[in-house]
Order: structure tokens, then sequence, then C-alpha cells
DNA sequence: CCGTATCCTCCTCGATACTG
DNA sequence: CAGTATCGAGGAGGATACGG
């Protein structure tokens, strides 16, 4: 059974690798998905293929520079795929690879996670700030 | 019915706020769990209160400034809360609120991706790299 | 043991200017 | 449109030393 499989694989990676350990592989990983932008880029390609400026668009206060690179790295990584139409203008496309549709879930799960409880943390910096 | 209406404070709050908007508190929030070290504090009291040296051995490599400055800032988002036991010498523990016990499946689910799934992203780059 | 304070370095990130 | 190149400021973050 395939899925059993790439279940069993997944188990066996983990035991294999530990973020606690500043050496490990994973931890990289790890510091690379605790970036700014990753989780509002793949929110942005939920839905599906987006060109370089729609992202732009949608990502209020991103540089070019940053979002070059993040797109970059998020490309090195497998989890997105760019893919250009020769046109003139010429056209870039990004979008989400089975790998970067399985982190999806993960890091949209962040961003609401931020959207929904802002307000507790608000009042929890108030009254930290009050009492300091 | 009290738990249906926390339900809806979070969709209204995450109606309010969108972490697409760079101004949005939301988003500054986002950037605060971005940070490399907020999910490994986080999956490290995960089974409770833990001593500061508890938790600085768990995490290898962190220093002491940046455990610190991530512990108050987490206490002071009201993620988790600090607690002294005057003694000599004195002995000062860490355990999650109920809003960080929230947040500690969401960021788990981060760290387990990374480990899970780091066999699939090393042979992504050694692809890309050998092509560019 | 659990910090705080200081210094210093690197590197992230934004701004700007330029190309196919 | 979708980049690349370069520069420069600022902050992240480590090392070290010291304090309650």
């Amino acid at each position: 059974m395939a899925t059993a499989t790439a279940a069993q694989r997944r188990r066996k990676a983990r035991e294999e690798y530990d973020a606690f350990i500043a050496a490990c592989p994973s931890r990289q990983l790890l510091d690379r998905l605790a970036d700014k932008w990753v989780s509002l880029i793949l929110v942005a390609l939920a839905d599906g293929e987006q060109r370089y400026s729609e992202i732009a668009r949608t990502i209020a206060g991103v540089s070019q520079k940053m979002l070059t690179q993040t797109l970059r790295n998020l490309e090195r990584d497998g989890i997105l795929i760019r893919s250009i139409t020769p046109a003139v203008p010429v056209r870039v496309s990004y979008r989400l690879t089975p790998l970067g549709e399985s982190l999806l879930p993960v890091v949209r799960a962040v961003k609401y996670w931020a959207e929904e409880h802002m307000p507790e943390v608000q009042v929890a910096r108030r009254r930290y700030d009050a009492r300091h």
C-alpha cells in the first residue's frame, strides 16, 4: 500500500531528524519556514497558480527583493514551481507542488491562529506592560 | 454557550485581522511566530512546566540571550507564564497558558512537517542545484 | 541558577537603479 | 513584467563579563 509506505517513511524521517539538535538539517528547514514571508506566499498560492505581480499585490509591503528571494528558496526546496510563458512581456507564474500542498495547511494554521488570537495577545500585552 | 461564543469571537477576529495587510497587528504577531526559537520553546514546554536550564538543555545551540529574550516576548504575549520559586539558588519555571496550549499544536505541526519532509526537500535541493 | 548589560559582528532587508 | 545588482542602515544574535 503506497500510502502506508509513505506514512512509514515520514515516521522514519521524524525519528532520524530532530529539530532540537542544532546541526540537524531539519533545524535549518525549520529556520527556513520561520520566515516572515513564507506562510504569506504559501497562503497566497492556496487557490492555484498566481503571477509574480499578483502575489506581490496580495502580500502588502513585501519588497521585490524579498519576494524574489523567498520564491527562489521555496522553488529550490521543491515547495513551489516557477513557470515562464514566453511572451512580450514575459509571464511568470508560481504554483504549489504536492510537497507545497502538504505544507499549506500547516502554515495556514499559523496565519489563522495569529488572526484569531490577536485580541487576546493584545490584552496580554497591555497587562504585561502595565506591570513592568 | 461559552464555547460557541468563543468560536464566534475568533471568527469575528479573523474577519477584522488580515495578516496580508502590512499594518495589521496580526501581521506583527505572525512575524513574532516566524521566529527561529518560538516553536522549539513551545514544543519543549508541551509536557508541562520546565525550568530555564531544562529548556536550554533541550534546545541545543540557543544562546542565553536569545532564550531569555524569546521567553520574555512569549510571556508578554500571554503564551507562557514565568514563575519564580524563591530559594537559593532561585528556581524559575515556565509553563504554557491556555492561549499557549492553543498555539502548541499549530507550531508543533510545523516542526513535525520539517522533520518528516526533510528527505524530500534535500532531494529537491540537489535537483535544483544540479541545474543552476 | 538565572539572569542583565555591553560590545561587536554579520547578514537580513529595504531602497534604488538598471536590464531582457 | 519580472527580474538582477549594488549599497547601506539596522537589527538579530553570539560572546563575554558581571550581579542578585
